[in-house]
RNA sequence: GGUGAUGUGGCAGAGCGGUUAUGCGUGAGCCUGCAAAGCUUAUCUAAAGGGGUUCGACUCCCCUCGUCACCUCCA
């Protein structure tokens, strides 16, 4: 597989040894989390989800920034603890993630829990002559690494003239950045140099690795975090290690609002509880991946309409497949099954081309609900078309509804009713009947000479 | 100002130096007691603009213009 590395600016080949290690800048646990964390987890998720159902194990780590100015900011202002803040905030994210689909993480490891970690780190900077103490805390000392700049492609130079930091009398030099901020308030922590918290950077070096070793395979987040994170990030661990960091940088778009970024002081933040409320997980799922993942996704309605309508798409063909109980002859879509698997697994490994994967997976849906619409689908075709739509329902993160078979013999009973009703143009006693199916969540599909249904996700925003 | 991206049909969005991307939308039709869903078919003479390279460029090179992000916290 390969993936773009914002380092090298090139698509570079996945090497692993028994593997595949990715740490995930996670979110700062002080607000809901939106369509745009959404949108780096569900890349992420899919990623991982791919590998594994190609039977390569992962290692995923995401971690939690709960302690930082904004939190305690935040706290004070809703006159509740820092910690009572973050535990509220990790457990909501938690809830998007799981209606997400998201698969857990193998750890979620949360900065306040790894302070330790972090002093070592900066210890062993300090020695090496990386950091150095000022008055107000302890800063990493760029001139040192002479690498900085690499992954942003950005001069130190420029970054020195153009910078709009207000410039600390006690730093050496403006662009170094704190590991450590002195601090007598709480929440803060003992330290060699003094009593404090730790710098943001800091933490994402110290636990990734903690958790996946000096050099581990894909680091990601959202593009935003480029510059300064991941740069000072690089700075800090190539600095502690003396080795290169992660192999890959992978880096997730923004999702847009009217082309603009979303932003608090724009006001134009969609929660993923909101667009969950409205439009449900694979709907959401489906937009977030619509694009490539390195590009900007632009939030609009008719975008989510779209995916909506293709979500029933996949809905239709898998009951259609589900219920097969044909035993005529019919065609052979062997090689098209064959094929369209072949061709998704390609999109992915080259560069993790979900667009042009979902284009593959669309096009065998399609054949698949044209072969139901003349009724061929027959049970050969059934057993061979769902193992496949089940790898790439499951790669996609996508959950159709599923159903019993007990509820299947129920459903049949109730529609065989109907049949005979309607046959006996009975229609108003065979409406009830497909109102009280509805009721059930079952959606009925009249076919030439039978009734084929399906459980459909319900979708609020559907009704307007 | 610096850096990095990007500019494809009504919209979303891929790939590719010469072959229909795909999807949505729109028109017509099939199915139907009605409805919904689904399906079929058609449709839009797409490549920001200007130069090159080439037998041939949307695809490569150069210039211009536009858009976005980052340069402060940000997924």
């Amino acid at each position: 597989m390969k993936i773009s590395d914002t380092l090298t600016n090139q698509k570079k080949e996945l090497e692993f040894s028994d593997k595949v290690r990715i740490y995930l800048c996670g979110v700062t646990v002080y607000d809901q989390s939106h369509i745009g964390h959404a949108r780096t987890i569900i890349v992420f998720d899919t990623l991982r989800r791919f590998l594994e159902a190609n039977d390569i194990p992962v290692e995923l780590i995401q971690n939690f920034t709960d302690v930082d100015d904004k939190i305690i900011n935040r706290a004070k202002e809703q006159g509740e603890s820092a910690s009572g803040l973050s535990t509220k905030y990790i457990q909501t994210y938690f809830e998007d993630s799981d209606r997400l689909n998201i698969k857990r993480a193998t750890n979620y490891p949360k900065a306040t829990e790894h302070i330790k970690d972090m002093i070592n780190l900066i210890e062993e900077l300090v020695t090496k002559e990386s950091a150095y103490v000022s008055k107000n805390g302890v800063y990493f000392r760029v001139s040192k690494f002479s690498e900085y700049g690499k992954l942003s492609k950005k001069k130190t130079e420029d970054l020195e003239s153009g910078s709009r930091v207000e410039i600390d009398e006690s730093k050496e030099s403006p662009l170094d950045f704190a590991l450590w901020k002195f601090s007598d308030t709480q929440p803060n922590w003992e330290s060699p140099w003094g009593n404090g918290r730790p710098g943001w950077h800091i933490e994402c070096s110290a636990m990734s690795i903690k958790y996946l070793g000096k050099n581990f395979e894909i680091h990601g987040g959202g593009r935003d975090l480029i510059f300064p994170h991941h740069e000072n990030e690089i700075a800090q661990s190539e600095s502690f290690t003396s080795e290169q960091f992660a192999k890959i940088w992978m880096h997730a778009g923004m999702i847009t609002i009217n082309g603009e970024k979303m932003s608090k002081s724009i006001g134009n933040v969609k929660s993923i509880n909101h667009v969950l409320e409205s439009w449900g997980p694979n709907v959401v799922r489906l937009f977030c991946i619509s694009g490539h993942y390195s590009k900007p996704i632009d939030y609009t309605e008719d975008l989510l309409k779209e995916n909506l309508i293709r979500l029933r798409q996949i809905e239709t063909c898998y009951y259609e497949l589900r219920l097969a109980d044909k035993t005529e002859e019919s065609d052979d879509i062997s090689s098209l099954l064959k094929e369209s698997r072949e061709k998704f697994d390609a999109a992915l490994n080259d560069d993790f081309n979900t667009s042009l994967g979902l284009s593959v997976f669309f096009n065998m849906v399609k054949t698949i609900n044209s072969l139901a619409s003349d009724e061929k689908i027959n049970k050969t075709i059934s057993e061979q078309a769902l193992p496949v739509l089940e790898y790439m329902l499951e790669v996609l993160g996508l959950k159709v509804q599923t159903v019993s078979d007990d509820e299947i013999k129920s459903i049949f009973e109730l529609i065989n009713k109907r049949e005979k009703l309607r046959d006996e143009k009975k229609f108003e006693e065979a409406d009830k009947i497909r109102d009280q199916i509805a009721s059930l969540g079952i959606s009925l599909i009249d076919h030439k000479n039978k009734t084929l249904w399906m459980k459909k996700e319900a979708i609020k925003a559907e009704k307007q």
